[in-house]
RNA sequence: GCCGACAUAGCGUAAUUGGUAGCGCAACUGACUUGUAAUCAGUAGGUUGGGGGUUCGAUUCCCUCUGUCGGCACCA
């Protein structure tokens, strides 16, 4: 846990970093005009206009060395409070800060701004006392962003950097950005034959290679299997659907710029489906339902496609078709607490046995302000949100909440994790929807034979298996648990020869016992062996030689260790058994 | 989609100021018969992402398309 003080200790010094970049690049581009520049997550930004000019990565090392000259002339960082008016005097040559400054509310707002030798910016602060402290810090990316975050705003220059109080702290950083390469998930895909892409075939579609079926097949069992224990019932529904279906559900309002267009087909209008509520509402639709059938669990490893915008395509985190670990559960109102508890529970459960720490709620609210995109129902709004914070105060957890990221028909919790390489990624997630199901005109009989409408729960424990793969791959580094591990055991005979026939017996037994199992009797070097098993990390390595034959026993050595045990073929197996099941 | 960078054999990479491509691993062929992260030798593999332009000549310079990467925006 980061000690908050030495948080909001390294923000300052970033901050002062950020203000020395926009000195450097007032020194070296005088015409600079200059937006806003925060701390973030790690390290802080600058937005800026340069006019014609574009600053590239190539540029970093001299406006680095403008940097370093600043901080090493050590003027004092002294800071100024004035008046509405005399800062829209002081900035009048910068129409951003005078864009900053006319918004700024005059009773309450004191405005302030710092000034170190020969650069002034508006700024509430704090500050360190000198530019001196920023001594340690590194640029580290440049790119557009567009100024206020509007995408029909210009584009600003944004330039990224960190800073830290030593310079071994700075390394440090600097090793571990690099170290987050390796466990990216591109990366390790690559190399231990997961999933790959081909142009011939599109853009974000992957395909995923016997490896990756592997570790899908069995993602696929375990959630399905949990579940089933929690009478889910799975369904199986076409990947595609009438355009009528959506415009109903409300999605084609609000998404059709992400989906794939329409297709007419004798008259009809088709759309690849971008998710599958609507196919699970009229499952239940089929059917007419009684409050003693509810709640209705309908779970669905369903294929979406979704056109996401070239440059949000990621690998197998984020592509244009994907499938969802997907349920809907149709519930009367007094069931919510306990199903959405439930859900959480199996959320919670799931990441435990998985062994999955890192990760954040977030519960994602409507922003009331906005009446295009959210379903125009105050009370319903109002009583829903109620109800999940409730259940996350009962249960226990700590939760951030998000205004303006529900969707649109309900509020929703999320987990947020981290992956290796760009911004934090929702995995899974919790919709509460009081709004579907009346655009379906889904009814129960209720008690006393009046039609109700249920309230449905969109959630997804792995989100997509794609993106479940993606960050299950960084988090275990490719090192993944027996059970998910494409081959298990790998079984090297010491020689072909003398060993071959007692290592064809064990392979033969592993198999037999359900593993996964190779057998290498290539003709090479046991150590060429060995290194390529531990480079694919596989969990076991068998070493199988005279020592093994004469006494019956194995030797074995586990990925990513240095020493072998050696144990009978019975015990092995039944060791193996145990670690299999282990997440259970 | 927007801003910027990049694209060389299956993978990872090299090629002064423009002179038609090297290396390592993998593959294949032999030899070696092996006790815990690379045995030795040989062979083959490239329209340098596609197209166009400048030039006597383009991996190198310019345009364009496609894709990848870093951000922005988006994310039901």
């Amino acid at each position: 846990m980061i000690n908050i003080k030495e948080d909001e200790k390294l923000n300052v010094l970033n901050h002062s970093c950020a203000h020395i970049l926009a000195q450097a690049i007032k020194h070296l581009y005088p015409e600079a005009k200059f937006w806003v520049g925060p701390v973030v997550d790690s390290g802080f930004y600058y937005d800026m206009d340069l006019g014609d000019n574009v600053i590239k990565e190539e540029d970093f090392p001299t406006i680095e060395k403008e940097m370093k000259k600043i901080i090493k002339d050590g003027k004092r960082i002294v800071r100024h409070e004035l008046s509405k008016e005399e800062a829209l005097e002081m900035f009048k040559d910068d129409p951003y800060k005078i864009d900053l400054i006319s918004r700024m509310d005059e009773d309450n707002t004191v405005i302030s701004c710092y000034t170190q030798g020969d650069f002034t910016d508006l700024c509430r602060g704090p500050h360190m006392d000198t530019v001196k402290a920023c001594k340690n810090f590194k640029l580290l990316k440049v790119s557009g962003a567009y100024w206020k975050g509007d995408k029909n705003n210009k584009v600003l220059q944004r330039i990224y950097g960190v800073c830290f109080p030593t310079e071994e702290e700075l390394n440090n950083h600097l090793a571990e950005l690099e170290e987050a390469k390796n466990r990216d998930h591109r990366k390790i895909g690559k190399e231990l034959d997961i999933f790959f892409m081909n142009d011939l075939v599109g853009r974000g579609l992957p395909m995923y290679l016997p490896n990756g079926y592997i570790i899908w097949e069995e993602l696929e069992n375990y959630i399905k299997g949990k579940e089933k224990k929690l009478g889910y019932q799975h369904v199986l529904t076409p990947p595609l659907g009438n355009v009528e279906l959506y415009k109903t559900s409300g999605h084609w309002d609000h998404y059709k710029d992400n989906m794939f267009p329409k297709m007419e087909v004798e008259g009809e209008e088709f759309v690849l489906r971008p998710m599958n509520c609507p196919h699970h509402m009229m499952i239940y639709a089929n059917a007419i339902h009684s409050y003693r059938d509810l709640p209705i669990r309908i779970g669905e490893i369903a294929r979406d496609c979704r056109f996401e915008a070239s440059g949000a395509l990621k690998g197998i985190e984020r592509t244009r078709s994907f499938c969802q670990n997907d349920a809907h559960l149709f519930v009367t109102p007094e069931q919510i607490e306990s199903e959405f508890t439930s859900v959480v529970n199996l959320i919670l459960e799931a990441y435990k046995e998985l062994n999955i720490t890192n990760y954040s709620f977030e519960l994602s609210l409507r922003d009331p302000e906005d009446k295009v995109k959210y379903h125009n129902d105050d009370a319903m709004w109002n009583m829903a949100e109620d109800t999940l914070r409730k259940v996350l105060n009962n249960i226990g957890i700590d939760y951030i909440e998000k205004i303006g990221e529900a969707a649109f028909y309900g509020p929703k919790l999320d987990v947020q994790v981290k992956p290796a390489v760009g911004n934090e990624i929702t995995i899974s997630t919790c919709q509460l929807d009081f709004c579907l199901p009346a655009k379906f005109n889904l009814t129960y009989v209720d008690k006393d034979g009046s039609k109700k409408t249920p309230v449905v729960l969109h959630r997804a424990v792995f989100g997509s298996i794609d993106r479940f793969i993606a960050y299950y791959l960084e988090e275990t580094k490719g090192a993944l648990p027996l059970w998910l591990s494409p081959v298990q055991v790998n079984i090297i005979p010491v020689n072909n020869q003398y060993h071959l026939e007692y290592a064809t017996k064990i392979f033969n037994d592993l198999k037999e016992a359900g593993f996964r199992v190779e057998l290498d009797d290539r003709e090479e070097k046991l150590g060429y062996k060995m290194r390529e098993s531990q480079t694919r990390k596989i969990p076991y390595t068998l070493i199988l030689g005279q020592k093994e034959v004469d006494e019956k026993t194995i030797s074995y050595r586990k990925y990513s260790t240095v020493e072998t045990i050696t144990v009978t073929n019975e015990e092995f197996i039944q060791q193996l058994k145990e670690e299999k099941e282990s997440y259970k």
